[in-house]
DNA sequence: CGTAACCTTGATTAAGATCAATTCTCGTGG
DNA sequence: CCACGAGAATTGATCTTAATCAAGGTTACG
């Protein structure tokens, strides 16, 4: 079988063959269908996955009911890897347990799930890996920091803000439009907001001429006053 | 002289004299006063600090002027060190620059400034400190994402989330009161409004005989409520 | 083609930002 | 030691944004 995939995965991608092997031996493939829930808060910790197929949503619930995406993961990034470290350098075995939900987004969401044990030895060995990590926990703690400051602002600049976000990442690919790659309701709780309020943004910035949207199509038609609104 | 202090910096606990020493030669202790800027936003990068007496904040200005406050650093604690991960995987030398602003927050704020060439160097020999580093990393991700999830709380509940954290990192010093170290125009900053609404929001909670608040001093007279209005 | 999930629209309400004064606090110089 | 003045904090009145409540409309899929 050819496992070479893995080295799409980021701080996977200087291992050798013979370590690859050894990975995908101890780590699991597993499949959810769209809604099925990956971990609960509070559930023991065992480790932390991979996206090979599909997309996952990482949220909490506040305690009215209320529920709040942190973070959309898409194929070839983690999660959950968090307590992995908090739990590194703790006296106390004390249990450690998820910090968020998970849920898979679409049907057929494949996971590969890399369980502590197993990964602390792999770290030990390839120093490179460790520095690979913290370039990857970098890049989250960046991506907060922005959603953070964006929180702050009013809801049409947040949508402009995560348009052009995704309009960057599929840049390149020659086309003109993307797809939300998740429901509009997800999107709100994403942005922080709800979904009423969510479509009346949509429709304000479509009526300007700024965006067009069809479902889940959505076409940038003027990019500056896109970039303008989100400031 | 004695520079033993250096291991209360996490990362730096396991490291022996000989390598605190090589560290310490390396780096720069600088002064600052209240309100001096220590690097701004787009600033090329050179290094990160450690805060070793005072405080800092790091924010963030939007384009219309207002500032908001992504964390507050106090001794022992690092800032500025996310440029330096996320260099290390790019294979181009391009320019890296500070994410967001920093400024101490009183008078004879100390910091040592750590330069990313010769901190990779320490990297590549202490196998233990990328880890360090790593579960440093994974205090600021949840941090960030409590951080998060809070944001989207009415005030009253923010701020309620702010005091019982406070409260929690003061507590075992025998004291029921604790002093607010930066000034309540930050405070509001951090926790996403402005100084009146936190004005309110603390003479709401004040009124209803939760906490008594006194300058900078403030007393947590029922832990049980306080606890029930953050949820 | 029927039903549930998803999304949009309208009317109302509530939270917090804004604008505009005061009042409080504290360090400095007379 | 007191008076002044600047920055910090509070208070009140008003306005704006977005949440809530309540229907409808659309879409996807069995």
């Amino acid at each position: 079988m050819d496992i070479s995939f893995l080295r799409k995965i980021h701080f996977f991608s200087e291992l050798n063959d013979d370590e690859l092997k050894k990975i995908f031996s101890v780590s699991s493939v597993k499949n959810f269908s769209k809604g099925e829930m990956i971990f609960f808060e509070t559930e023991p910790y065992i480790g932390f996955y991979i996206v090979l197929e599909g997309g996952v949503k990482i949220f909490k619930i506040s305690k009215d009911g209320r529920e709040h995406i942190l973070y959309f993961i898409y194929p070839y990034n983690t999660f959950g890897e968090v307590p992995m470290f908090e739990q590194y350098d703790k006296v106390s075995k004390e249990e450690f347990s998820y910090p968020a939900n998970a849920m898979a987004l679409e049907d057929d969401t494949k996971l590969l799930l890399i369980r502590s044990g197993t990964f602390y030895n792999l770290l030990e060995k390839n120093k490179s890996m460790s520095l690979k990590m913290l370039s990857g926990f970098a890049k989250k703690l960046r991506h907060l920091n922005k959603h953070i400051e964006s929180l702050t602002q009013d809801v049409p600049r947040r949508l402009a803000r995560y348009i052009l976000d995704e309009k960057k990442q599929k840049s390149g690919e020659g086309k003109e439009y993307f797809e939300l790659r998740m429901s509009k309701h997800d999107l709100a709780s994403y942005i922080g907001t709800i979904d009423e309020t969510l479509s009346r943004a949509l429709k304000k910035i479509q009526d300007e001429d700024i965006i067009e949207v069809n479902g889940k199509k959505i076409t940038v038609l003027d990019k500056q006053k896109l970039a303008k609104l989100a400031e």
